[in-house]
DNA sequence: CTTGCTCTTTACAACGTGGAAAACCTGACG
DNA sequence: CGTCAGGTTTTCCACGTTGTAAAGAGCAAG
């Protein structure tokens, strides 16, 4: 089978300790010493078992990071980033995915999806605050956006209220009156849902302009298909908004394909504008306005908060890390320069 | 720290061993110890070691997945495939992404990037054969797609030129003469780019049809910037095709964007054809035609080929598994139904 | 009351590694 | 020439688990 340090000694006429002593630099072996063992090594092509060094050290060098959809780009943009920026600090990432769906995220916060792991990063869509309050695993976990909660949990999110205030300024700023919100439903109050909506009312009403249900539209679920069939039955039922504030990019894509078939033209018959900045967003017979997160921030922080717990500080009280996001202005809402 | 099944078995008044067989499940063991034991567990909290489970068994029930870019859609939507059906044959997928780069490529077939494995599954683009020649790791690999290879590792692709063909045909089935072609250059003769060029350029020819090299941009990568860049270039040297038939669906939607930017109707003035099917493509102001390569079929035939060679088939001949495709037709090629 | 059988439980060893501490070597010094 | 200090190498063990083999318990048959 495979060649264990045991292989190595027996070959090199030396004591399995000295060999593991080679592979780890360890100060005090004579060049010679090093010399020979390391030939052997690498003429038997050695290499440690992590796993035998794993349950030696208690420690993987593993996180999972699960998001509700991997075909989400949003979510696999950010999983790149999560990769990328662990990589570098020696950690490989276990990439999940919930399907958004309660269950499922509270299998992984109890750490029974991925079980070889230091620790969890978590994006949740469902999960409940009493899911975390009985959370039995043992390895730390961070959150990430969407939700609020009250558990002891780090937590990593940008400000959604006041970047949802920004899209909806912007909105107004170019002269927009009648904003329609397209989103996702949740009833719970601290759901990201809530917390943009808040954002889009409040500048609306600060503003004189009206907030009534006709212009709201809730969705299932955050994809193409929910933004197109929003638009369609905002439409349908009489609405006749010249601005749609999206709960996120894809929602905001499938209310443009939807706007097109229905002959209304973005921006000068309809403003459009998501949130996400995902790359399909700059593409398209006409580019998305949208609030951009910094994900490669909210990756870093996340790791960070993650791996500082590991560290040994898990008993720093929780903190919350809002990274920043920025104001994308393209077609869909100031139109094709000419 | 952690329950172990000594703690277990210590407060049960039993040897670790019957501990360890309840968590089994062995068959000889009383209904009373049985009981007592469980007890014990969930008092305590038990949750097996993983960790120390492998180094045991030898086995980790991790398999990994190396794609070149998750925020590709269609690696995503891949990747999001094998990890369900691998889910359901209780492996875990760990996966990763090359950037493309051989040198990345290369460390993940050795086993350098994800370590604690079973088996690879690894989508290529620039790795050589003879880095499959003279790879050393033990875990088996299974190649996806992409390239073609005389290395003994399983392969998992769709017929490439057949698929290609089938593209070609619908374009000049619907009237279309001059068609350009765009697409990932790769010098290796094997490339799946030049695989779907050849499928290309013998409906061209068996039609009569021009295949000169203006109507041929190669590009750098696979993204929508480069295939909006290509269309520019075709377009600005005085080409004039009625129909581009893209490397994938990516570059597609680059292309229709440049199209839309310079005042080009699709499909009235130019038809567009695309390659993967990713979800992107059944929205946007035009709907993408394209080729559909069966994804899930993908998946499976990777998952089932590798586990296989895990199962100790590790002697049988590579095989070459081609699942199937499908042409989806939509606005970019046949309008918009009034 | 022994023998032999089955069912249940146990002791032991091992997977490959690294920490702790003991053992070994060499050379300097009294 | 013995002692000690220093670096170097080794021995021993434990991490948590499970396969192997063997011991123990119970019971029916002789």
């Amino acid at each position: 089978m495979a060649i264990s340090l045991k292989d190595v000694a027996r070959q090199a006429g030396v004591s399995v300790k000295t060999v593991s002593n080679v592979v780890n630099g360890y100060r005090h072996v004579t060049p010679e010493t090093r010399l020979k063992v390391q030939r052997v090594i690498d003429e038997l092509g050695y290499r440690p078992n992590l796993t035998a060094r794993h349950l030696r050290k208690g420690r993987t060098g593993m996180i999972a990071l699960a998001v509700p959809e991997l075909h989400n780009p949003y979510f696999a943009e950010l999983a790149d980033a999560v990769i990328e920026y662990a990589a570098g600090l020696d950690y490989i990432v276990l990439l999940d995915h919930t399907g958004g769906r309660r269950d499922q995220e509270v299998l992984f916060a109890q750490g029974f999806r991925a079980r070889v792991i230091d620790g969890l990063i978590l994006s949740p869509i469902e999960l409940e605050n009493e899911d975390l309050l009985a959370r039995g695993g043992d390895a730390p976990l961070v959150l990430l956006g969407e939700r609020e909660y009250d558990a002891p949990y780090d937590h990593v999110a940008i400000d959604n209220v006041a970047a949802a205030r920004t899209a909806a300024s912007h909105l107004v700023d170019i002269g927009r009156r009648r904003i329609a919100f397209i989103g996702a439903r949740h009833g719970r109050a601290r759901a990201t849902a809530h917390l943009r909506l808040r954002g889009w009312r409040e500048v609306m009403t600060e503003n004189g302009l009206p907030t009534g249900e006709e212009l709201v539209a809730v969705t299932d679920g955050y994809t193409r298909e929910d933004g197109a069939q929003a638009v369609a039955r905002l439409l349908d039922s009489g609405a006749r908004p010249d601005a749609v504030f999206c709960y996120n990019d894809l929602i905001a894509v499938g209310a443009m394909r939807t706007l097109a078939e229905r002959g209304l033209r973005v921006p000068d018959d309809v403003a459009v504008i998501g949130f996400d900045d995902i790359e399909e967003s700059r593409y398209g017979a006409t580019t998305l306005t949208t609030i951009a997160p910094h994900k490669r921030a909210v990756a870093r922080a996340a790791t960070d908060a993650l791996l500082e717990r590991l560290a040994g500080d898990r008993e720093i009280d929780p903190r919350r890390l809002q990274p920043g996001f920025a104001l994308v202005t393209r077609e869909s809402t100031v139109g094709r320069p000419s």
